[in-house]
DNA sequence: ATATAAAGTATTGCAATACACTACTAATAT
DNA sequence: ATATTAGTAGTGTATTGCAATACTTTATAT
């Protein structure tokens, strides 16, 4: 009654009259779902969402009905269903850069043959829209939508390289680097420095940064107005390329696939 | 003022008080992006999921606050934004299903060397799970999530087989069946005859069904219970493969990767 | 075996949220 | 220039979603 009726929690979403909160619970509960467990309990959503007990039921139910979530009527426990995979496909079926880039990775990876991605930023990671494994083996990472640090890979690296240096800097600072394997470079500093030769020799390499025994190159993809909306990276293996081999034979290469599939301004 | 207060239209969502119709609504919006456009406009969303103009402004206002839609603002249409691949990655990674499948699957298309998919049932739909495209040529098809009639497909076909006759033949009449090639079976009977035989000899055939020069083989999944829950099929060349390459080649193949896939029971 | 705790389900009155309606502005098309 | 269509903003109201609580079932410990 002192007047101080105003919500102090005006951070961003409300005030908004437009945004539907439901909504936005509703699709915490479905990223609760990560790729840790299969399976969650109602508490375990809870948990993971910060729901109360009456949302997270009313949620988990309403998603069930939709179809979006199966249910083991045995354990009672939520899982992901395959509907989610409808809108997926919808986009990757009429999104441009992927239908420009498919027939062009296909032939980079038939030269090479390793494996080879095509990435974009989304958050503080790397997420690859084609990750097209190797004729060999079958990697459990080979899903569109699967994502890696920005910090350490060569696909992050590219695309911070084209926009403005300060910008770069910021969104590394905001990452939590991990030094994933011994070689990880974690250093803001070294970090940039890599950056900066991106641009002059046009591609980035990364030496077993994410994973013992590879050693990873990308190039970037334009749009019209010359951003680096994405790049093309290939994963070989030290064993088989040497980082003179990367330079001389692979570079050359992914540059000119990303070049191809760069939209001519 | 008649005493008549109670609703007529309790269909099914209604009369349950835990189903939260604001999701419902937000899905619908996000499933108007199929396959056919890539954006659309608010009156095309209200077209397509019969909302109203206040609905469809609100819950593409969420959506695209959430990150799930795009909006080009000179146009101002929205579009799918790849943040819809993060759920789709998460249920890949986890599902026992596809991570057994996949070493089968590329083992099987190395040997043969054409298009390699699991599918399972989706609504009257196959929706493949694994689109494995060849060696040579890259398929806009080849993503996850893609669908496929299921009255005139291989797959369809085999996990019909596996279900009561009575069930399979409502199933197919509840499909739109157009002739989509020259050759492609809509008679019901017909259909039900095919699927007859698959019991019998383990596998299906489709000829250019579907797509003229193509002819296809899937075999049946199980799971512990013994239930066919997916089927692993082929897609060949007419002119690479005749009928009898796909029985005594082709089939024995198929049939071996599906069983390995099976949980044994 | 029995008790105890934990997880999941069902119900209800209340009020805040999402609703439809309307008015307004901007962009095409004629 | 004018008409028409598409998109945006605002508002009072009641319907919808909310939290609290009670109840049932399953799991765990004693």
């Amino acid at each position: 009654m002192d007047g101080s009726m105003e919500m102090v929690k005006n951070t961003e979403k409300d005030d908004d009259r437009l945004f539907v909160s439901s909504v936005d619970k509703a699709f915490k509960v479905l990223e609760a779902f990560g790729t840790d467990r299969r399976d969650l309990g109602l508490v375990e959503i809870i948990e993971r969402t910060g729901l109360n007990k009456s949302a997270a039921q009313r949620f988990t139910h309403t998603l069930h009905r939709l179809g979006y979530l199966e249910k083991d009527m045995s354990s009672r426990r939520y899982m992901l269903s395959h509907r989610v995979l409808e809108s997926a496909n919808s986009f990757l079926r009429v999104d441009p850069l992927v239908n420009k880039a498919i027939p062009h990775i296909v032939e980079l990876r038939r030269q090479l043959n390793v494996r080879i991605g095509l990435g974009c930023l989304h958050g503080l990671n790397v997420m690859y829209l084609i990750p097209l494994q190797s004729n060999q083996a079958a990697f459990r990472t080979a899903h569109p939508g699967f994502q890696i640090p920005l910090y350490c890979t060569t696909t992050g690296r590219v695309l911070l390289a084209y926009r403005k240096p300060e910008e770069a800097r910021a969104i590394i600072e905001r990452c939590e680097r991990t030094k994933i394997t011994p070689t990880t470079i974690t250093d803001t500093d070294a970090i940039m420095t890599e950056i900066n030769n991106v641009r002059n020799q046009g591609y980035c390499i990364t030496d077993q940064e994410i994973r013992i025994g590879d050693i990873n190159l990308a190039a970037p993809v334009f749009d019209g107005r010359g951003n680096a909306i994405a790049a093309v990276a290939a994963a070989c293996l030290r064993n088989e390329f040497s980082r003179k081999d990367m330079e001389t034979k692979v570079a050359p290469l992914v540059i000119e696939t990303a070049r191809a599939i760069s939209t001519d301004g």
